[in-house]
Order: structure tokens, then sequence, then C-alpha cells
DNA sequence: TATGAATGAGGCTTCATTCAT
DNA sequence: CATGAATGAAGCCTCATTCAT
């Protein structure tokens, strides 16, 4: 009996789940009143709170979704013998991110759960410690590229840790906003960056 | 013959805008009441609204202002005969986006910005011409550097175009959530991948 | 499967609009505050707002049914095989205009109601072929008259219902702010004019 | 001095209500903002304050103004030494009451004062009073006529002034909602009722 | 005397949340 | 358990009025 019925209010929470992503995503957290959910997910008032014991729960529980979490194609290379080549983990990445964008996907809202981890504490922690997390596998990441001597020796695993993580929002919004990019152009831009020495300025 | 100079007019707008701006950085677009924008700017409900027709307007005043326009850094840059190192371009433009960032500083509020952008066609609009601005810019460095050859030949500069442009979102947000990134960290990152052409696959 | 039943739906809505009728015929629509409404009918800002989407289309509904709807009177006339005199048709119409004014009854704000239909055209269109509806009615019992040669033959039955219809708001009005007028003082007047040939001119 | 100041502060009271007239016809009293009136009147805030201390006292001063005052032309027949026939005397009224109205003259506000008669005192006592005199003006008509044989003996002229007095409001009405009545449609209709004996009851 | 910027009370309306059925 | 009618606090905004210049 307990199965069924948990199998039930998983389904019940995921029915609200994804009504609250259709409407947020078309007009914002703020801007969506919990009746426009209801509508949505078909549900009545009483059933909605139910599950989530408040709208700011609601919110919450989509901006933490929101956020794509692809440590987990990092992780994945990381515990190879042999790394790929970096333009190719980085596209393996924006793949990974693009598959959770689509039209009306998780991460179509995530600009929205920044936005709010800027000044909504519990928010601000859930979102800090998934970019932490996915910014140390990235520093892992140029680690081991410097290891294989692959990253020239004086590299900064961490500061090329910060500028991939960096590019994660970024690349997010341009798809958002201009629907132009896609993870081969990152591929494209590293290939384009490395061996590009007589760009820098030598110390 | 106006009843008061041009110059209060100007000095009232930027009062409103620097009360709302403080207060939305702290609460949010949405949580902050006028009520208190009222208070922080010391004004009365009349005089808001004969700067601001209603909150969506100052909203959207905060919400384009609060992007970091440092096109400016890149296109002094341009003019130039000789281009400086591309690290240090990166670090000057970071170095702009910091000045602006402060504490309570404009670009404090450019995460929300980026929300509101995308499901508000205004905001969108104006958030958008200004990022696809920034990247034009970017991109033309990136030619520049190709045509001097301190860009490998088969580089392709709308795509490093794109990386650097991805990039600032990222670091305005890690700025905001962890504080520990500054334009010496994208510098850094720079440098570590140029020269690193062991790193990448050859097509 | 409505939660509550259509009786009780109707029961509410009357509720609401005796309240509103009495508010406004205190104190007018426009000085009249919802929360007075909502005061003297016992019910919250919600549940008003539940039955009428704006203070705009409560006030029109007020408007609309302030209308004293008489012509069933002048309908039931011109069924018979006999119309009775025109003195009895009008003490007859008089009679039930009287009947809905009572004290607070609906007719009390229809002046208010002709004001609002000068310049709201929603107001307007309803109380204009509310009017247009009862003048036709008269007109066609003038032309009864005629008919049965009660009216002289140069008779203008148009005329006569516009003046019978003209009569309708003046006799409200009287009413309202002298209160020395009864159905019977037309029906007087009625018999007062008819048969005095010798004061009129003659083309 | 005097004069000339006496006379610019007529004109000056007369721009102000001619500019409330046009705005409170468009959209009535309460809908009609002082900012409105300003705007249409050419004149601040202050200088209007100066001639009214509130826009209570100019709705008001507009409201009584909307009256037809047109006892004049009763005035002027009751001092003749023989009176025109009733239709002359109707007609020459409502052609009184029609030259005030034209095209947003004082008139075209007039059920705005009834309206407001009804539920405010002071408007209240001046709308009475105006109707109360236009009636008792009808009422000595409608006794010079019987005096003279024109009414039949038994006549009730008290009634008739409250027929003819009753249907000014509504003849005001249907000029505004239909504007397909004019004087001589009264004046048609007395012809059309005098002298139709057969269309009463015989007491 | 004239101006019009500023005030701030109070109006309309929404919407998260509760609870009787 | 589910429903959805009802609540009422709180938000946005308007506008009559004042008063420093």
């Amino acid at each position: 009996m307990p199965r069924i019925s948990e199998e039930h209010r998983e389904r019940r929470r995921q029915q609200i789940l994804d009504a609250a992503q259709i409407c947020f995503s078309r007009k914002g957290f703020h801007e969506t009143s919990l009746q426009e959910i209801f509508a949505e997910s078909g549900l009545s008032a009483g059933a909605v709170y139910r599950y989530f014991k408040s709208k700011d729960e609601l919110v919450r529980a989509i901006a933490e979704r929101s956020q794509p979490v692809v440590v987990a194609v990092l992780e994945d290379f990381l515990t190879r013998d042999v790394m790929p080549p970096l333009d190719e983990i980085v596209e393996r990445f924006a793949d990974a991110v693009v598959e959770r964008m689509g039209v009306g996907g998780p991460v179509t809202v995530a600009p929205q759960g920044w936005a709010l981890a800027t000044y909504h504490q519990a928010v601000r922690d859930c979102v800090a410690s998934l970019y932490l997390n996915t910014r140390s596998c990235w520093v892992r990441v140029a680690e081991r590229l410097k290891d294989d001597g692959r990253l020239p020796a004086g590299s900064d695993p961490f500061a090329v840790g910060v500028l991939l993580t960096a590019a994660l929002p970024g690349f997010i919004l341009q798809r958002l906003l201009f629907g132009d990019v896609a993870p081969a152009t990152l591929s494209s831009a590293i290939r384009s960056l490395v061996g590009a020495e007589a760009a820098i300025a030598h110390a």
C-alpha cells in the first residue's frame, strides 16, 4: 500500500512542479499567481498545498531544479584513466546543459534562480553550493590536465575552473536571448584560444 | 520656463533610482514594495510617480542600468594601432565591471535583470541589445588578434567572442555569491589556456 | 459538480447588489467606497470580487437594474381587445414605477443611472435601449387609441409616446425631491388636458 | 481699478467653469480629475483654487448652472393679457431648453446634477428650488388657462403643472440619448392629447 | 499674484492561504 | 482526502490640496 501511494505522491509532485515551471518560465516567479499554477496543473488549491506548504517552497523547488546539475559529466571524465581533450569536455558539458534547456525545460528558469540567489538566503545556499561543486570539478579537470602536461606548467587550475564555470551562465543566457550559440561554439572557442601563445603578455 | 531646473529633475531621478537600487538589491524587484522605496528615497508616493509612471517603469530603468555597459573599454582598445595582449584586455574589461559592482553598485542587481529579460519583452530587448553589442566588440577584438597573427590561423573569432561574453555573467555571479574571483583570476585563466596546444584534439 | 449551488450563487449576487444599492443611494456611485459595500453586505473583498470583477461592473449592474422596467404593464394593455382609457393606463404605469421606488428601492438610484448613461458607453447602450423600448410601447398605445378613434384623427402617436416617456424621469425626480406627486396626479393631468380643445392653436 | 479686476475675475471664473463643463460632460463629475480641468482651462492649480475653494464647490457650481433656468419664458407669458395656446407655450419653453443644450452646453450635464441632487444636500436644495419654481410657473399657467375657460372646468392645474414639469427631464434625456426629439414634438403631443375626450374615463 | 512640485490619505484590486463541506 | 469559496492583508496608484518660490 505505501509503495503505490508513495509513487502516487511523487507523480503528483512532479505534476505540480511541471505546471509551475511552465508558468514561471512564461511570467516569472512573482508575476505568476498560484491560481495560474492550479489551473495549469489541473489541481485544486488544497491539493497543491498538500505537497508544498507555501508558494515560497514551490519557488525554491523550481529555482533549485532549474540549475543545470551537470557535474556528473565532469565527474565521469575525472574517473577515466585518460582525460579527453579540453574542447571535447567542454562540448560534452554544454551538450548536457542544452539537453536540459529544451523548450520549457528546467534550465529555462535558471536565470530566475540566479536572481533569487542574490537575495534569498535559502536559494543562495543551494545555488552557491551547486556552482561551487561544478567549479571544483572544473578545477580538478584543470589540475588533471596540468598534471598530464597538457596545460602549461605555470598554469592556474583554479583560474581555469573559474573561467569555465563562468561561461555556463553566459552560455545559457545567450542561448535564451539569442539562440545562436551551441555546444560546438564553446569547443571551437577553446580550440581558438589554445595554442595562441602570441596573444598574451609574457611575464 | 520650468518651475524647477533640469538639474533638479535629474538629481531627483537619480535619488529615486539610487533608493530603488538599494531596495532591489536587498529584497528583489518584486518583494520590494514601493513604500520601501518611498521611505529609502525620502520622497512621497506622488513625488516618485512624477518621475516614473509605474513600478514596472522603475524596475525597467534599474534592470537596464544594472547591465554593465563596459563596451567602452573594448572600443577603446579597438581604436589603437597595436592591440594589447588578450589577457590584459580581459583584465581591464573585468576591472571595469568590478568598478560598477561595488557594494550596492548597479551591477549588483544585474542577475535580476537577466531573469526579467527572459520573460519581459521590453527588458529582453534592452538587455539583448546590450549583450549583443558587447559580444560584437569581443568578436572584433578576436578578429583583430587573428589578423595580427596572434590567434591561430584557423581560429574562430565569433566563438571566441561568445566565450568571452559568456564569461561575464558567470564572473559577476561568482563574485556576488562567493566573492573569491577577481579580474586577475580571469586573465590568469586566459594565460593558462593559451599555449596549451596539448590540451586539445587535433582535427 | 459545483461546490456551491446555483441558488447560493444567485443569493450571494443579490446580497451584494442589495448592499451596493443601499450604499449608492446614500452616497452616490463614486463617493461610495467598496469598503462600505463590503461592510454593508457582510462579505469580504475577495468574496465580492468573485461575483463582480470591478467596481465599474457593480455600478453598471446597479445602474441597469435601477431603470424602471415597466413596459410589462403597457404590453399587457396592448394585448387586450379593448384598451382602457389613457388616464387609467398612465396611472397603472406610474403605479408600477412607484412600486419599485419604495424606500431604497432600485429606482431610487435611477437618476444616477441616467447621469452615467450620458458619458459611459456601456451604460448608455443599456439605458437607451430600455427607454427606447418603453417609448415604442407608448407609441403603440397611442396608435391603438388613434385607430380606435379615441385620439383625434390628426394626432401624432410618436409625439404622444415621446411625451409620456418624457414624463417618467420627471415623475421619478419630483417624487424623490419633493415627494408630493403620485400616480393619481399624472392621471389627473391627462384628464385635465384631454377635452381642452380651446387650449390649443388651430392650424 | 476695481472695475477692471472685477471683470477680470469674472472672466477667469467663466473660463474655469467652461473648462469644467467640457470635462464633466465628457467624463462625469467624479471621473474628471482637477488636473484635467487645469489642462483644459490652461490655468494652474493655484489659479483655479483662487476661484473655487474645492472640487466640490466647482461641481456644485456646474450642477447648478446646468439646470435649465427657463422660467423666464413662462413668466413672460404670464405677464401678458392674453395667454398664447398651450402648445405654443410648451414649444417656446422647449425651445429655450434646447438653446441651452447645444453641443457641450450647460444642460448637457443636467442629468449629473439630478443624480447629485438625490444624495447631496446642498445640490438638492438648489435643484429642488429650481424645479419647484418651474413647476409653480406651470401651475400658474394652467390656472390662467383654466380661468380663461381654455382648460375644462374640472381640470387640475397642479396636476397639469406636475406633468409639464415632469416632461422636462425626460425631454432632455431623450435628446441626449437619442437626439430624435425636438420642441415641435412636444407641442405636437399636446395638440394630439387635447381634444381627445374620448380617450379618458368619464367619472 | 501665479506656479506646479510635492504631499499622503485612501481607493481599488490581487492573491497566498485557510477550512467548511 | 479533495475541493474551491472565502478571507483580508497589503500592494499599487490617483488625485485633491497645499505652499515654497
